[in-house]
Parts: structure tokens; C-alpha cells; sequence
RNA sequence: UGGCCUAUGGUGUAACUGGCAACACGUCUGGUUUUGGUCCAGAAGAGUCUAGGUUCGAGCCCUAGUAGGCCAACCA
């Protein structure tokens, strides 16, 4: 365990200081509260790698609860989904709970708070209730039925929990204040009545328990000291705090331990979507073969595409943990699946664009099993053999007839190695009658010694296995397919993100099993898919290798792309920019300066004389921003705004500045 | 026209109780290399949303503004 000191984030700050303020660390207990209707996705994987990875750093236990208050919407394949999920990515929970193992308990508390006054049956309809909470900005109205007596609640609680009453008849709220600023404070529903089955507990019950009620008293019955959710439940922590409160007199000394909510950012991966009720629909559509289709952010979607548990929880590790709204680019997961596999993959060939290649001086039926090595960055790896012969296969994409010399790879007359082979020297081309290379001559020279520019990868014609390669590209064409207020998410999808390719393999692959990793050399990172069966073998692309000579090509559609996104930037105000390009102004080099006046003088335009004149009193030691609005001024003095006292004053007040620059561009105007 | 939260290079995160901004990804050079991979060496890129204030000194504190997010499900 060389753990490498890491700086602490602002959740692991709370702990230390708890810690410091005489909290044991024996009390330290976390929780991963998961709702079993869909399945994890990257996304679940930061909360999760927060809660274990604290359970693992302080040596605490963490539970795997399943939140399940909600019968219509959850199904057993989702807990056994999500428990093969959170143990491939390596993790152990200490124990297997369930919201609705405190369904009891959670009853018998409620009638305690009714008892207290501090719950009561609402017999109203949900619109009639809606209507009552008022909005955001204006205070709700009590319900007609918020002061019925201790006994009549009661009675109503119990009957509702007997099944006398229809579905939506009647409620439970707790009494709390219908004028409060926090909506969640207005007398929140604690249950109501749904006459469905539950996957555990069967019809036992006929009234639920809602989330806020249920998910604090499970943490707290639990003894979680610590639980971590994100920034959408922050206006919850209110409630949370609410209901615990008034819960931890009744039993304070067998449960003294009051958890603390605290609340971190999600996740969001660019190119994807990120939401259950999104990554479904994809499901049904039919966009996608499934939930754990390759292209999915899944956790079952990524291992199936060849993900390791060890790349996943080093992206978490490296993704970090803050308050703010951010979205993570692709590019860091895919970096680390690429160092993950980059040391335990073996290395092996396979073509994916083949043309033939025929080596006119190699013998007709000769054929030599050559020595490979199998993981160049792994001494232990070992060797294995591959068979050369006349005829091999090379990619396509390897060969041009004519090529500058900036192309390492094989051309007419050029020379190049055959990875673990010889080296090879291409003398003609022929042809089909659509000018199209159907095959490549070329002689081949045994000594091996010669330094060459270019090596290439092959498979033997006569000994390749022929297989199917799924190469995928990102599910959207959109850097955020949710961001967008008026376009559908699904209008961004990315026709073209499978493509089935057939492919020659080296023979030693044939012993592959399903889930086996692979580095296709010069390619990338490759699995055996699931659908493989006995008489084909299915690879699905995990990730290409890194690729500087790509980009040195030109990609016009991709710069085109990449434009697009800077375009739907929100729109600051000019003055704002302008302050802000003003700051630096002193500071930079005089070829900046200029862009940087040009600019602000662009900008210049679009503001007015009434947003100009606060920066007058700008402070004098903030030169950059004087001088900012001293060119805005200039502009707008020249398209004809009229001088005043304000802008005399504080021309003048330039023209005896200390700096050089601001009096000359004082005097300019 | 309410309440709460957030604001640091292109992206994501740091910066101990105030001492002129660090790391990773990405980008760009150069070297090594039987993978245009890996590895190694190096570079560019922010003066911390804006303004005012406190201070000898502010990314950190105070005030105001701006921008973004969340909040009106008998969902979680």
C-alpha cells in the first residue's frame, strides 16, 4: 500500500476535524444507500469510491443499503445487480441492509410524533395539497385538517396502515411550518398508502414510508456518523437534521450517535448522460443492446467493454471531491484505462483494415514460428510463438504508394520492420480494375540489425482467425447531450457509435476466453465480449492507444466540432469581460497587450455609459482596470457620447497617474 | 420577485488557523524505443468572476454585484 499523500478534500477535512473535537474513530460508519431501480453507473461510482474509499481509509465499516421505500418502482435483478457492481469494483460492505427492514421501527416512531403533536393525517388530495405548499418565492397555507386531535390521527394512522383507506386518501405530514422558506419544510408527507406488493417485505404493508423520513432514521439506526450524498440533497439536510432531532430523545442512550449529512458533487462525464431515468429510455428505445451495452456509462456496460476495476477507482481517485458543478472529460477515464492495461495486458497482433502483403523472396511453403514478447512492460509476461509465412496480412491504413517523409510506414520502394519478423522492402502493387491494392510485393531481408523508421504489425495469412471486432465511439455528438434547455437529449445521439468490423487475429488468441484483455499492438485495448461463442470470437474495443501521428493528420470535422461548444458558453455581460481582461492588462506582453485592447475595444461597443461610469472610482493602485475603462470611454467618446464632469475628472485624474501606459491612453482620448 | 449552494490555467482538483498559485489530464517540444504505445526531459497556459473594504500583506476575511446550480413528485 504505497499510498502517496494526497491533500485532504473538504469531506475528509470535516472528519479530521471531528475527529480532532473527540469523535472515536471507532465511531466512524458510512453507508452506500443505493434506490434498487436501475442500474450503477459511472456516476454512482464516485459516491461510492467516497463511502468505501473513507470506510477503507479510517478502517471503519461501511453498510450496502438499499433504499427501498418505493414498490412500484423496484425489482430484485436491481439489488442483485448492484451488489455484483459494488463488488467487482473491489469493495466489501460490512453489512447488507434494507430501508424496509425498519419499517417497523419506523412506524412506531411516527406514532410516537403523532403522539407529540408533531405528525398528522392529511385527508386531502395531492393537488389540494400542492396547492397549499405555495411556491419558492411565497409562504404555503395550513391544511384544514393540520389540527386534528391526538386520538383521531392515531386512529386514522392505524387504519391507514390496516388498508381501510384507498390509495391516495389520506397521507401522514409531519407539522412543522408551511410558511418556512425551506419547501421541504412545509408539513413533508412521511407516508402514504400503496396497496403493491413490495419485493421484500410482500404485502405486509399497505402504507410506505417516503425518502426524507426514511433515508435520516435508516442512517441513524444504522449509526452512521457520516452521510455523504450530493448537492441536490443539501435543502434535505434541514429535514434530515428536523427528524433526527425530534427521533433521539426516545432511545438516546442504545442510539446516542446523530449522523451528519453532507453533501459533495456528482458526477458528470462528457459525451454521456448521467441519469437513470435517460440511461432507461436508451434501454427501451432499444439505442443501446442493454444496460450493460459497451457504450454505456454503466458499471456493467464498462467492464463489459473491457474496463478494469483498477482504472474505475483510479479515476475516482483522480476526479476529486468539491461543492462545485463540474464535467469531466472522457479523456481522463480513458487515460486511466490506458495505464491500467498498459501494464497487465499482453501484447499480441491482429489486423483490423487488412491488405495482403507477399513477400516475393520468401520460400512458397516455408513457414517459422517466430518468438513475440508478450508484455514489454512486464519482465514476467514471458514469450510466445507466431507463424510468419509468404503471405501476411497488414493494415490497410500501413501502406501508401507515395509518401513524404514524415510517413514511418511502408511505401514503394521504402523499407520496414515486421514486428518480432524481418525487414521488408515494398517493390510493386498490384491491382483490381477499380485501381483498388489488392495485394503488396515485397522482399525480405534476414538481417533484422538495420534501422528503419516504421515497424508494423501482421498476421499470417494462412494462420489467421478470422473474428468479429466491435469498435465503439461516444453514445453522443454533444460535450453535454442533457445541457441543453430547448434540444432533447436524444437528438444528439451519435448514429455511427458501433461499428462491427471483421478482423484477423494471430492463432494464440484462439484460447481466449471470454472477459480475456488484450493489447492489439499499434491499435489499442481490446476484450473478449460475452457474445463470443465456440465457433466465433467477439472482441469489443476497450480503447485505442494513444495516437500522435492522428492528430498530426487533418481532422477539418473535428476542429469544426470543437468550435461548436465555445459558442453555447453563457453570455457574460461586455463590461464584466472587460473588467476582467482590464486586470491582467498590465501585466501582460506587448503583443497581448494590443490583442487585449483591440479586444476590449470590440467589446467597447456593446456597453453603455451608465455601466462605464462605477469604474471611475476604481481604486488607483488598479491600474489595468483604469485603463480598461479608459479605452471603453475612448470608444464611446467617439461614437459621439458627450463629456461631463464624471469623465473629465477622470481623464484628468489619468493624465497624472504614475503609469506610463494609462496617461497615454488618457491623453489618447 | 424567496431561500440555499458554488465561482482558481482548456478540464478536474490543491493551497495548514491570511504570506504574490501547486498537482493530474489535455496541449506542444526534444530524447529513448522492434508498438508514431510506454518511458524520460522540458515548455506553454491562470494572477484565483467583478468592484469596494479590512490588513504591512487576501484565492482565503467583510460588503455589494455578476454568473451558474438546486428547491413547488403521495420519487429517491
Amino acid at each position: 500500500m504505497s499510498e502517496e499523500k494526497r491533500p485532504l478534500n473538504f469531506i475528509e477535512h470535516i472528519i479530521e476535524e471531528d475527529l480532532a473535537n473527540g469523535l472515536s474513530t471507532d465511531k466512524l460508519r458510512f453507508r452506500f444507500p443505493p434506490e434498487p431501480n436501475g442500474y450503477l453507473h459511472i456516476g454512482h461510482t464516485k459516491a461510492i469510491g467516497i463511502s468505501f474509499g473513507l470506510g477503507e481509509k479510517y478502517n471503519a465499516p461501511v453498510n450496502l443499503r438499499f433504499d427501498d421505500t418505493n414498490p412500484v418502482k423496484e425489482e430484485q435483478e436491481y439489488v442483485d445487480a448492484i451488489k455484483k457492481d459494488v463488488s467487482w469494483l473491489g469493495y466489501q460492505w460490512a453489512n447488507e441492509l434494507y430501508s424496509s427492514d425498519y419499517f417497523q421501527q419506523l412506524y412506531d416512531w411516527a406514532v410516537a410524533l403523532i403522539k407529540e403533536g408533531k405528525a398528522y393525517v392529511d385527508s386531502q388530495s395531492s393537488e389540494a395539497m400542492a396547492e397549499q405548499k405555495g411556491t419558492p418565492t411565497q409562504p404555503g397555507t395550513d391544511s384544514p385538517y393540520r389540527n386534528r386531535s391526538v386520538e383521531e390521527n392515531l386512529d386514522l394512522f392505524e387504519r391507514m396502515k390496516n388498508g381501510e383507506f384507498d390509495e391516495g386518501s389520506h397521507v401522514l405530514r409531519a407539522k412543522i411550518d408551511m410558511e418556512h422558506p425551506n419547501m421541504l419544510m412545509r408539513d413533508p408527507i412521511m407516508y402514504r398508502i400503496l396497496k403493491k406488493a413490495h419485493h421484500r417485505t410482500g404485502d405486509a404493508w399497505c402504507i410506505y414510508p417516503m425518502y426524507d423520513w426514511t433515508h435520516g432514521e435508516s442512517d441513524y439506526l444504522e449509526q452512521i456518523s457520516h452521510s455523504l450524498c450530493s448537492l441536490e440533497f443539501k435543502p434535505h439536510r434541514e429535514l434530515y437534521n428536523w427528524f433526527k432531532h425530534n427521533v433521539h430523545k426516545y432511545q438516546p442512550e442504545v442510539l446516542p450517535m446523530l449522523p451528519k449529512q453532507r453533501e459533495f458533487a456528482r458526477l458528470n462525464l462528457s459525451y454521456t448522460v448521467m441519469s437513470k431515468r435517460k440511461l432507461l429510455k436508451l434501454v427501451e428505445d432499444g439505442v443501446v443492446s442493454g444496460w450493460d451495452d459497451p457504450r454505456m456509462p454503466t458499471i456493467s456496460g464498462l467492464r463489459r467493454r473491457g474496463y478494469t476495476p483498477a482504472a474505475i477507482r483510479q479515476f475516482i481517485e483522480k476526479v476529486g471531491v468539491a461543492k462545485r458543478e463540474n464535467v469531466i472529460d472522457v479523456s481522463l477515464l480513458e487515460f486511466c484505462v490506458r495505464e491500467d492495461l498498459n501494464k497487465t495486458a499482453p501484447r499480441v497482433m491482429a489486423v483490423l483494415g487488412p491488405v495482403k502483403l507477399v513477400i516475393d523472396n520468401y520460400p512458397e511453403d516455408k513457414e517459422e514460428w517466430l518468438e513475440a514478447e508478450n508484455n514489454p512492460e512486464d519482465p514476467n509476461a514471458g514469450f510466445r510463438k507466431v507463424p510468419f509465412s509468404k503471405e501476411l496480412y497488414i493494415e490497410r491504413d500501413d501502406f501508401k504508394e507515395e509518401a513524404n517523409s514524415k510517413y514511418f510506414r511502408l511505401k514503394l520502394g521504402g523499407e520496414v520492420r515486421l514486428k518480432n519478423a524481418y525487414i521488408v522492402k515494398a517493390e510493386s502493387v498490384v491491382k483490381d480494375v477499380a485501381g483498388n491494392i489488392v495485394e503488396i510485393h515485397c522482399n525480405y531481408s534476414e538481417d533484422t540489425s538495420k534501422k528503419v523508421k516504421g515497424t508494423l504489425h501482421w498476421v499470417s495469412v494462412k494462420h489467421a482467425v478470422k473474428v468479429e471486432v466491435r469498435e465503439y465511439d461516444r453514445l453522443f455528438k454533444n460535450e453535454s447531450p442533457d445541457g441543453d434547455q430547448e434540444v432533447d437529449f436524444m437528438e444528439f445521439l451519435n448514429p455511427d457509435s458501433l461499428r462491427i468490423i471483421e478482423a484477423y487475429v494471430e492463432p494464440s488468441l484462439k484460447e481466449a476466453q471470454i472477459g480475456d484483455r488484450f493489447q492489439f499492438q499499434r491499435l489499442g485495448y481490446f476484450n473478449v465480449d460475452d457474445d463470443t461463442s465456440a465457433d466465433t470470437l467477439v472482441f469489443n474495443k476497450t480503447v485505442g492507444l494513444r495516437d500522435t501521428w492522428a492528430k498530426q493528420q487533418p481532422a477539418p470535422e473535428q476542429k469544426a466540432q470543437a468550435k461548436q461548444p465555445q459558442q453555447s458558453q453563457p453570455k457574460r455581460p461586455a463590461i464584466e469581460v472587460i473588467k476582467q481582461l482590464g486586470k491582467k492588462y498590465t501585466n501582460l506582453p506587448e503583443a497581448k497587450q494590443l490583442k487585449t485592447k483591440a479586444e476590449i475595444q470590440k467589446l467597447a461597443k456593446e456597453v453603455s455609459y451608465e455601466e462605464l461610469e462605477p469604474l471611475f472610482e476604481t481604486a488607483a493602485k488598479k491600474v489595468g482596470t483604469r485603463i480598461a475603462a479608459m479605452l471603453t470611454l475612448g470608444v464611446l467618446l467617439d461614437e459621439g457620447l458627450e463629456k461631463n464632469d464624471a469623465i473629465e475628472a477622470f481623464i484628468n485624474k489619468a493624465q497624472e497617474d504614475q503609469n506610463e501606459l494609462l496617461v497615454m491612453e488618457a491623453n489618447l482620448v
